[in-house]
DNA sequence: CCCTGTGAAAGTGTTCACAGCT
DNA sequence: AGCTGTGAACACTTTCACAGGG
C-alpha cells in the first residue's frame, strides 16, 4: 500500500515473454533443418516434436509473434524462418569480441555455429602479451590494451568473457565502458553491470551441480518408503537451463 | 472434466522448487568465498548481494531447506556450506565422462572448476582413433568402442556430450543404455531420452540469439514514440540462462 | 531493534480445451 | 475434418510486508 506505485503498469502489448524468446532459437534451428530438406510447411505438432516442446506451448509462443500459420494447414517454413530471424535480430549481423583466449576462448572462436547464424567474431582479445599476434581460428589475437579501440572501431555491442574469474569483473567494466551492452559470461562470477546492460551466464559447474541434485534423488528413490516422500521428480526428461534469474547488483 | 484426474496431486512436502535448486550452486559459491575469508556469519542481505539475487528470494530459498539461520544474526557460513553441499549431493564425488574431445571437450577437461566441486573426470572418450591414447589434461583419451565398459567400470552416471551435433543422439543413446542417467549436452541438438534421464543443455548460439533479441530492442528504443510501446524491457541487468524448459520427445 | 522465516499477493509461464478459419 | 489461435484454468516463481524469535 502506502505509495501505491505498482512498480510499472506493464504496457505489454508487443512484449514477447522472456520464456518465449528463449525458445525462438530452438524453433529457428528446427525450421532451418526443415528448410534445408525443402519441406514447405509444418504443423505445430511436427515442429514441436522437432524442437522438443509440446505443441500448445509452441502455438502460444508463435501467437505472440503474430498469426503466421494457416488453419487446417500449418506454418510456412520459409516464412517462419524469416519472421523468427527478424524477431531475434538475426537479419543484421552482430560483431562479437571474445576476451580471454585460453582453452575455452579458443574453443569458442573455433566453434562453427557461431558465425553461421548472424554472429561474426570481430576480434579475439587476451591480456597475455605472448598470446597477442598469434592466430586462433584464423583470427589474430590482439592485446587487451587495445580493447576500447577494438570495440569502438568494430561497433561491437556483444562481448563474450572467457577469462579467469578473477579478472572477469574488470574486463566486464571495460567492455561496458567501451560501449558493449550485452555480455555472455563464461567465467564463474556474478558480474555487476549498470542498468541497460544484459548479462547471460553459462556455467558448467552450476549445470553439473543441478544434475547432481537430481541424480542424488534418483539414487534415494531406488527403494524408499522412509523419510523423503518419493514423487517430487515429476517431469524427468526435460532439458534446458531453466529457472534461475538472479538479479544484478545495484551497480 | 470427464476423467477428472488433475494429473498428480503433487505430494510435495520436501520437494525443493526447481528454481531454487538452480540457485543453490550460486549461494554455495558465494559462501565458499566467505568461508575462505574466514567470515563466520552472513546476513541474507549480504549473501544475496554476493550471489546477485535479492534477499527475499534467498530467504525463501533457504526456507525450503529448513531453518538454518538465526534471527537477529544471520547464517553460519560453514554450516550453510555443508547443508547446501549435502542437498546438492556434493558430499559424494561424481565420476563424469566427457565424450567428444575436440576443442570444446578438451577445454572442459582442462577446466579447473570441474574437479574442484565434487566432480571428477573419470574418462575422456572420442571416436577418432587418432585421438585415442593421447593425453588431454593429463588423462588418456579412450576410444568410443569401449564406451560401455568405461561407464560401468567407473560407475559413471553423469555424461557430458561435446561431440558434433550429428552424432550426439547416438552417443546419448549409448550412454543411457550403459547406465548414464544425467547428461549435460553441449551439442546443438535436442536429445531424446527415456523417462528418468535428465538432460541439461548448454548452447552458445542460443544464448547469443537471446542477447541479440534484447540488443535489437535497445537499438529500437533509442528515439522512439511510434509503433512499439517502450517500457517492456523492464528488469534489464538480470543474468542467467532462464526460461526455456523444452519437454523431451516421447522416446 | 535486527534479521529470519513465511503467509499472502502479484507476476510469469504452462496446459487445457475449444471456437473459428480454411 | 484438420489445425491454428486463444481465453481460461492451473502451476510455478517472485516479491511484499510483517510476525516473531534472538
Amino acid at each position: 500500500m502506502a505509495t501505491g506505485r505498482t512498480h510499472r503498469p506493464a504496457t505489454r502489448s508487443r512484449g514477447i515473454p522472456e520464456a518465449t524468446v528463449a525458445r525462438l532459437p530452438l524453433y529457428l534451428r528446427a525450421l532451418t533443418a526443415l528448410s534445408e530438406r525443402s519441406v514447405p510447411t509444418v504443423s505445430s505438432e511436427e515442429l514441436a516434436a522437432a524442437a522438443g516442446v509440446n505443441s500448445a506451448k509452441l502455438r502460444k509462443d508463435f501467437s505472440y509473434l503474430g498469426s503466421y500459420g494457416t488453419r487446417g494447414v500449418g506454418y510456412d517454413v520459409e516464412y517462419l524462418v524469416y519472421q523468427i530471424s527478424r524477431e531475434l535480430g538475426l537479419t543484421q549481423d552482430w560483431p562479437v569480441v571474445i576476451v580471454g583466449i585460453g582453452n575455452l576462448g579458443a574453443a569458442l572462436a573455433n566453434y562453427g555455429g557461431f558465425a553461421s547464424r548472424g554472429f561474426r567474431v570481430a576480434a579475439l582479445i587476451d591480456a597475455d602479451p605472448a598470446m597477442a599476434g598469434r592466430q586462433v581460428a584464423g583470427i589474430v589475437v590482439q592485446h587487451s590494451d587495445d580493447l576500447e579501440k577494438i570495440i569502438s572501431d568494430n561497433g561491437v555491442s556483444i562481448g563474450v568473457i572467457t577469462t579467469p574469474p578473477g579478472v572477469a569483473q574488470q574486463v566486464c567494466d571495460r567492455l561496458v565502458a567501451a560501449g558493449v551492452t550485452s555480455i555472455l559470461n563464461f567465467a564463474p562470477t556474478v558480474l555487476a553491470v549498470p542498468d541497460g546492460v544484459d548479462v547471460r551466464k553459462v556455467d558448467l559447474s552450476i549445470e553439473l551441480q543441478i544434475l547432481a541434485f537430481h541424480e542424488q534423488r534418483k539414487a534415494g528413490e531406488e527403494h524408499e518408503g522412509a523419510v523423503a516422500p518419493v514423487a517430487a521428480h515429476r517431469d524427468a526428461g526435460e532439458q534446458g537451463p531453466d529457472g534461475d534469474v538472479p538479479a544484478v547488483m545495484p551497480a
